[in-house]
DNA sequence: CATAATTCCGAGTTAGTTACTCGGAATTAA
DNA sequence: TTAATTCCGAGTAACTAACTCGGAATTATG
């Protein structure tokens, strides 16, 4: 049950366009630098982010990625679902129903999995990148009084 | 985010063991022909089961394996959380705080991971063993009526 | 126009993990 | 005494995660 390092990093980096959302491209190397992920590694997540029409490329010098949309129309689970696959945490509950045992109408466990599975995809489908920036600047503000006492 | 073939086979067979609790012991040859998981994979697991305490073994010819509370009394998540380790999406929000990262204060993604293992660890948390027993009856008794019909 | 900064692409690699298997010792009911 | 069982430690094969690498294509800038 543990997220692997592509819905960790993705939803980082993500989060790192979104904080500078209107501020034109941002390169993988900024964002390498600024997240500590590994350049090559993040050009891969990148790839998948942009096939799946969440963030958009610029080419070239001065070029680097923006979000796809505004922060508030990106989802964390969005971003999750793309680096990971379909979130579930077995495969009888995936939303595609391929990997149905044939007692699937009888399993109590399947019941199991398919509340976590809900629970987890309400969580995570529930955060926009805009409220990931706003919780982020209320800590920023907070962290700054805290000092100023 | 999937769970191991551990936490699956473990709640199944504790399922199985709850379904014939009061019942005298129940050999893992029965319980592994019945719920189609390899016999010496079983054990592994049973042994991990019986040093944490949910499991009592009976040695010997007609041994096997009770419950070692009420079906009541042990929650998804007590199996769950012995064959699997701790359930958290990321290091950084397990119960000890021994990954947490410098910046962990100012952290917004880790806020969502934070979510993310309580919403987890609250469904799992909550589902007895004698809550699955009940659902399975009841579904038992349904299909009965339909075919009744 | 040349150069440097970038994205884009496909492939390769390494280390760790998962999901098992296996052989045999110890225990106990029949 | 035998057969049925748990108990234990070790081994292994296949898979997956988490990267790296080399180079081609694109484009702003001087």
């Amino acid at each position: 049950m543990k997220l692997s390092t592509k819905g960790r990093y993705g939803v980082t980096a993500m989060f790192d366009l979104a904080v500078r959302y209107g501020q034109g491209p941002i390169s993988i190397k900024e964002i390498s630098e600024r997240q500590f992920i590994s350049e090559p590694y993040l050009e891969q997540l990148f790839a998948s982010l942009r096939k799946a029409g969440l963030i958009s490329s610029i080419r070239g010098a001065q070029g680097g990625y923006i979000l796809a949309y505004h922060p508030e129309d990106i989802k964390v689970g969005d971003i999750i679902r793309v680096l990971e696959g379909p979130i579930a945490p077995t495969d009888c509950v995936n939303e595609d129903d391929s990997f149905l045992c044939e007692k699937s109408n009888i399993c109590v466990t399947r019941d199991i999995w398919l509340k976590l599975r809900d629970s987890i995809n309400d969580v995570i489908d529930e955060i926009s990148l805009a409220d990931m920036v706003d919780n982020y600047e209320k800590k920023l503000n907070n962290k700054a009084y805290m000092y100023y006492i």
